[in-house]
DNA sequence: CTTGACCTTCCAGTGGCTGGAAGGTTTAGA
DNA sequence: TCTAAACCTTCCAGCCACTGGAAGGTCAAG
């Protein structure tokens, strides 16, 4: 099959699929006489893995190593899990952060009028940084 | 006061201080004879103004907006407002986001044994897309 | 024979900086 | 007086993970 059908059936975009071919994440594609990339159901496979990786936020190394133990019949699964328990808790540090941003951002809502007039506790607040909150 | 003193003050780096400046988010320093950069305490605010409004979140085309409006005494409390809320739901969104990926890890996590053996439910599911999860 | 949908390569841009090179200035101390 | 460190300047490159678009080749339908 060509590019957009390896595409389609994968999840990945045509442009991305020759992007991870020249960053070298996936094997050069087999080439047809007039030069279009051909791809089997293989290569789609690992087009898939890689679109569900990065679809829970793994980052392009960790799918290049993921990819490299779902490659190896030797690998350990231990492997495996630490990459996905490292992200977790990644994740979930940077859902903190953003809870927390969205918490400042409410309570600053919260103390402002939002009228026609120019008085403001969100950009006072912004300005001054809270000092006058506790 | 130099750049680094002032970005010591605003919490911004001296580099992000240039930047800002090139990108005309801040307005051009003044200039001491040897070509230095100078800052008063205005100048301190604006900076720190715009450290705290990327602390909860806003990018920089937000932080032009909401520093238009901190300059403008004819401003309406309500655009502030308006901002804020629209970052705070667009926070949340992606809390959603990142809350679900992080949930569908650890299920990955909790049905891969972690082992020095090859079996590897993680990357089972990456391979197969959850197919005989349900 | 044309139209449109493919495909190719290559270059540029996104956001928000950060690092570093190459050079000028200032300040403190030996 | 010299020197070393710590500033400052401009400019260019790079990060991540693509995405858009130009310029051109190929193929199938009508």
């Amino acid at each position: 099959m060509n590019i957009s059908e390896a595409a389609r059936r994968s999840g990945l975009s045509s442009k991305t699929i020759r992007y991870y071919e020249d960053i070298g994440l996936i094997a050069p594609a087999q080439r047809a006489d007039n030069g279009y990339r051909r791809y089997g159901g293989r290569q789609v496979d690992e087009m898939q893995f890689l679109a569900r990786a990065r679809n829970v936020g793994f980052d392009l190394e960790e799918c290049r190593q993921l990819l490299d133990l779902h490659r190896n019949s030797h690998r350990q699964s231990r492997h495996a899990r630490q990459l996905v328990l490292e992200k977790s808790a990644q994740l979930q540090r940077r859902i903190d952060e953003l809870m927390a941003m969205r918490r400042t951002l409410d309570e600053l809502a919260g103390r402002c009028r939002g009228d026609e007039g120019p008085e403001c506790a969100i950009l006072d607040n912004l300005a001054a940084g809270g000092e006058d909150k506790a």
